[in-house]
DNA sequence: TATGAATGAGTTTTCATTCAT
DNA sequence: AATGAATGAAAACTCATTCAT
């Protein structure tokens, strides 16, 4: 109904004004009052629909990341007759990208979505078996690709250290290949 | 002479306490009086040597990180007739052996050490400048190395993920290998 | 409605308790945690309604000062036909007669009201204006006065030096006209 | 000897560190390591010489008022063949003239310098006595005057308030010529 | 459901004072 | 006499959480 509706709302509130103070202040500097009134609540309010905030954040992250990697898939642009390389260097391209535009969201996710969270989306699970077919040590050799990707492109799109993401990213596509290479059964 | 001596101890013993408890508890849940006193010093006493928990947090990275970089520099049985390669891949090693034998001490490091930092150690330009001859675009050769080896030995040593640390190393130290080849001037 | 209520009698409570500590034992010497216990208020509480001490004590001085003043004029018996000398002294008088009432009140205010703070409230400005037609310089005048009144009568109340409030006010008020005589217009 | 000297010179150089914390941030805002550090003087130096900073405070005023009150009759060039009146408005007179000059020391004494101290010091009651022929209750004449000039003089010195203390101190003057005239015996 | 005043435990921080050197 | 490191009691201040409305 309207009921949740409003309901909604008000989570959605909270979880954007969290996300907000997070990023600009630190977890651990941003009060639950800050939040309240940053989305226009009332510090009760907040009980009614997390536990901690703790709880706020991991809600937060997991919400994040799952719009993040489902934009990205949408907009890679993959189709059926792709090998596996095509289709992975396009998501992370695509992926990079997205985060690039904004600056905040890339230091959150790589400050808390671990390789654990990653795993329980099934996407990893995925690929993984798609890949199985052609590379040796799938998992292994994705895991490398992924906290590769998550570390350099987030220490360029947050400090440009050691150049931005642009001038980063075909060395980093670049490398994946290597990577994959180096994985493929002959 | 001996007062100084005393202050270096009391110093030490507050940067000793407050690296384990926020390495078992984390830096938001340490508070300066649980530091003090696991110090067994006066809880004034910390403000006679540190400006608050941020000044000791940075004060303890820099302090480990130089301590780990220069022991794994040490024991890296490093000789004049390698080539940087073989150099590298031996300092990368040594150091993960060490990280691997204390994984409070790696969440700590790669939580709170960025790029630059690194950058400022001096250890790093000078490798930058070793691989300058014999490979193109050095510095971003070895940020992608060394994002690559923080992180995915980071997730290994601290959470067995994919795989604990002695099953992912060669597989790290492969994928530097096809890294390296990658940008080998021809 | 009923909240608005409980809201200002706590603000009251506040007020009244520091009021008291601050005049038995100084400013310096009361603690918050001392005005809430008092005030039989948690110590969070304070904050809710005051920024800090000095904010709290601006506020109750300037309270202090608004109720005396409003007392003095309503009890002084001033009326219409009255020329400006007659309405003056008796409104110094009546002051007197409150603060010497009561001497904490009086060594407060001398403390922390200043010249300006009686500007701002009106008062005094409405004062210059009737004196102005028959007296020169009106506002240096009633400066003169006004100090005068106040340091001479705060030491006479609070420690009877040289003699005691009651038997100076003659001389203060004679000495009041004296002043008065001498700028009044021929 | 030396030693004296050398004893005399800390104890001077925290009674100067001390006047000029007190005078700019407050006596409650300056803690005795401040006043040690400015004096460049160890911390437990400081209780070699003083009991507190109460002690320090009450120990300044009497200093700071002596030396003002002794500079000023010195240069009010007061002679032998003056009436009472002559006498007192010129070493008034100087007296402002000195405490125009230094602010601080003017909003110092005013804090801190009581009637009561002032008779202590002698001067007060040699006026008294002075005045004794030719006025009436000379005590509390003298204290009316005293406390006017203290208190108005003050405001102008310190905040400009109603008007700078050079264009005030005609006025002050005359108010003191009219409170004297009236105690006069005819 | 929603509110926000109230709480008080817990934290940071300051500072007068001591005392071994 | 002089020092200044060390102390710890006490102050200021914060904030998650509750609860009456």
């Amino acid at each position: 109904m309207d009921n949740k509706l409003k309901k909604a709302l008000k989570q959605n509130a909270l979880m954007e004004a969290a996300f907000e103070l997070f990023t600009k202040q630190g977890f651990g500097k941003t009060s639950i009052s800050e939040i309240a009134e940053k989305a226009e609540v009332a510090k009760g309010t907040f009980y009614l629909y997390f536990k901690d905030k703790y709880d706020l954040r991991s809600r937060i992250t997991a919400h994040k990341a799952e719009q993040i990697l489902h934009r990205a898939r949408q907009e890679a642009g993959i189709t059926e007759d792709m090998d596996f390389e095509e289709m992975l260097l396009r998501l992370i391209s695509r992926t990079i990208d997205i985060l690039a535009e904004d600056k905040l969201l890339a230091a959150f996710l790589v400050k808390n979505l671990g390789y654990s969270t990653l795993q329980k989306s099934g996407l990893l699970k995925e690929a993984v078996e798609m890949a199985g077919g052609a590379y040796k040590d799938p998992e292994i050799m994705l895991c490398l690709i992924l906290e590769l990707t998550g570390s350099a492109s987030y220490s360029a799109i947050a400090a440009a250290e050691p150049v931005n993401i642009s001038e980063l990213k075909p060395h980093l596509l670049g490398a994946i290949s290597a990577i994959l290479e180096k994985y493929r059964k002959e």
